[in-house]
DNA sequence: TGTAACTCCCCTCCG
DNA sequence: GGGAGTTACA
């Protein structure tokens, strides 16, 4: 236990790991060692002989939790470190709330319902309680679920979010406010709990000074990372836990907040001193990723935002190679180029894994990844449309739902309607029919169907049956193959497709045998979704090399050697929708700085300069693009410039000519676009 | 009452 | 291109 493995660490990292007790707060730039940091303090604090399991570590995801405490055990060699409790917020309140929810009358046995399911309920309340959009346009699902989870978030009243964030919704408020009540009253009553629902009990168990008290005396030390994404409810839960006993430390980078359409807000880690008297701030500067070049840019793009914690990244690593601002034509050149470049950088040994393209928004991949199956160039993405927002996977989870909680209306409607001949009449009658008997699955046979339906009611019927009953003890993974004896043969009947989504069902059951019960396997399903359809197939095998493909949120805590910037034009980066407030693209300027801060040593950032979108906002269909605002004029001396030669195609030479002319014009008025 | 076909509108980021 | 809402028809 010697200071052996401490002299791994710089002297502002050693600092943070070997602080003592009371509040820490880690401001930690990007690539500086805050995984590092993080993974020592915990062993440094098992060192010191805390218990592991008193030590709670709140992360982002559930994979950087694991990252973590596996690297503290590395470290220290203490075996007992993979009991530290350690998860997303939402997990570590789902863990809490089943053994303390009682308390506050929560349901035993509730479930967690994804977003999707959040907004059929919402749906149903909406058309239930007559608010359609018929007459005065009335918000979609989607949209109302938004509004709700901000208002629940942001403790800000309903009104004001209604003027600050939805204004097209001000008209709505009654009608909202009856929803938002009634969705409220029904998730209780069908014991089931939404995302925030996680956050906001959790934080009303801790209002009880005893519970407080009992809970938070749990844990010795909290860590919490990435503490710039947290919001006003998880900054009061800490605040909560940590009444008596002050050790508490968190680690973040202001200047990579880019949650706050998630309520985070940027506060909590600019006020943390001040919520935390005597606070020890430790600044972590320099940076073990980038070589220098990348960080000027970096450093550039942050430098005028507004709020911040001051801090320069620098490096030891010099290069002569800046990055580059590649100038394409159009989307179909963009793909074409970044291409080619992954596969010059391939031949020159950066094997595919080691080479990422990020990207504003999922869509934004679209025509690429046909461009990387073309040319057979193997890719993993991440973000965007989970596999778990599949319609078959849902459909399939939705069984195994309403054996966990047979109250769950929507996970009834849902598997009800995938019955021929049985539609949201049929489907209501047989829910009310439930209802009345109190969900008891034997009131089910018998029960009159339409009688197109009977036949296959009866099998669901009997199926159910037999997973409540004699089968209920068999392992999920042998669930789920018996529900799709049932439910498979419908699929090409549902769907056009039907053999992918077979394939998606058969890869769900091989998931399903990591699990040792079926509430773990669907509590995890809806906590900690697969990020890219990669995660569900396991650890990859060894000579498997895939490039990565990203949304830029997802990217937050990932490294690359070579990364590709696409769609780096105003509209796109920043996105149109976060032009209308200045808070918001000062997010979007953090998220573009999320973005640069992940190359090592390759950083190329494109810029196409047409678009035949129609839904682009700037100029007309086939205008032309404007540089991202993040990138003035001054800027462009950090970056190399490569403006590609039009191939045989004159007209093409001509516009790119023309945008340049366009360039000069626009170089002056930088900054916000004037309405 | 269920469903297929048709139109209209809008489209982020995620646990 | 897809979801939500509407209409026509079985």
């Amino acid at each position: 236990m010697s200071a052996t493995w401490l002299d791994d660490l710089n002297p502002q990292q050693k600092e943070a790991v070997t602080h003592g007790d009371g509040p820490l707060l880690v401001v930690a730039g990007a690539g500086t060692g805050k995984t590092k940091t993080l993974a020592y303090r915990v062993a440094y604090l098992l060192q010191q002989g805390v218990q592991a399991e008193r030590v709670l570590l709140l992360t982002f995801t559930r994979r950087a939790s694991q990252e973590m405490i596996t690297r503290a055990q590395h470290i220290c060699q203490h075996v007992s470190a993979n009991k530290v409790w350690g998860g997303t917020f939402h997990a570590v309140a789902n863990r809490l709330l089943h053994i303390y929810g009682k308390a506050i009358g929560l349901p035993e046995g509730f479930t967690v319902m994804d977003e999707a399911d959040a907004e059929d309920m919402v749906n149903l309340v909406r058309t239930e309680l007559g608010f359609t959009s018929r007459e005065t346009p009335f918000p979609r699902k989607g949209t109302i679920l938004n509004i709700y989870s901000r208002v629940v978030n942001s403790r800000d009243p309903l009104e004001e979010v209604l003027q600050k964030e939805y204004p097209w919704c001000m008209e709505a408020e009654e009608g909202l406010r009856r929803i938002f009540d009634e969705y409220t009253k029904r998730k209780h009553a069908r014991a089931v709990l939404d995302y925030d629902d996680l956050l906001l009990f959790w934080n009303i168990m801790l209002e009880s000074a005893e519970l407080a008290d009992h809970i938070g005396g749990r844990f010795d030390h909290i860590l919490v990372d990435e503490y710039q994404d947290t919001n006003l409810i998880q900054a009061e839960i800490l605040q909560r836990m940590r009444q008596k006993n002050k050790n508490i430390m968190v680690v973040g980078d202001d200047a990579q907040s880019i949650y706050s359409f998630r309520a985070a807000t940027i506060k909590n880690i600019l006020d943390f001193p001040k919520q935390f008297p005597v606070t020890r701030i430790v600044t972590l500067e320099e940076n073990y990723r980038s070589v220098q070049p990348i960080l000027d840019v970096g450093n550039a793009v942050m430098e005028p935002a507004k709020y911040r914690y001051t801090k320069e990244l620098w490096s030891k690593r010099q290069s002569k190679q800046k990055p580059i601002l590649v100038q394409v034509q159009d989307e179909a050149e963009q793909c074409r180029v970044v291409c080619d470049t992954i596969l010059e950088h391939l031949e020159q040994g950066i094997p595919l894994h080691e080479q990422a393209v990020l990207f504003r928004a999922a869509y934004h991949s679209d025509q690429l990844e046909i461009e990387l199956a073309r040319r057979k160039i193997p890719f993993h993405k991440y973000g965007g449309l989970k596999f778990l927002e599949a319609a078959h996977v849902k459909d399939l989870l939705a069984f195994l739902r309403i054996l966990e909680n047979p109250s769950d209306e929507m996970s009834w409607f849902r598997a009800l309607e995938l019955l021929e001949g049985i539609g949201p009449k049929s489907a209501q009658r047989i829910l009310a029919h439930l209802a009345q008997n109190r969900y008891d699955l034997n009131c089910l046979p018998g029960f009159k169907v339409p009688p197109a339906s009977e036949d296959q009611y009866k099998q669901l019927v009997s199926v159910l049956a037999a997973l409540c009953g004699p089968e209920r003890k068999l392992p999920v993974a042998s669930q789920i193959e018996r529900v799709r004896g049932f439910y498979e043969p419908l699929l090409p009947k549902l769907y056009d497709n039907p053999t992918p989504r077979r394939r998606d069902l058969e890869q769900l059951e091989l998931m399903a045998q990591r699990y040792r019960s079926r509430t773990s396997f669907i509590t995890d399903l809806a906590l900690d979704p697969p990020a890219s359809t990669a995660d569900l197939a396991g650890p990859p095998h060894k000579d498997e090399d895939f490039l990565i493909l990203s949304t830029i949120h997802s990217a937050k805590g990932c490294e690359w050697r070579a990364v590709y910037i696409i769609h780096a034009a105003d509209g796109m980066i920043p996105s149109d929708m976060a032009l209308d407030d200045e808070d918001g693209l000062e997010e979007e300027r953090r998220l573009f700085y999320v973005a640069v801060t992940r190359a090592k040593d390759w950083l190329r950032i494109y810029f196409p300069l047409r678009y035949y979108h129609k839904r682009f906002t700037f100029g007309d269909a086939h205008g032309y693009a404007q540089l991202t605002r993040f990138l003035p004029p001054p800027m462009l001396g950090l970056l190399e410039q490569q403006t590609l030669e039009a191939k045989g195609d004159d007209d093409a030479a001509e516009e790119v000519r023309t945008e340049v002319d366009i360039r000069k014009r626009i170089s002056g008025m930088w900054g916000r676009r004037e309405p």
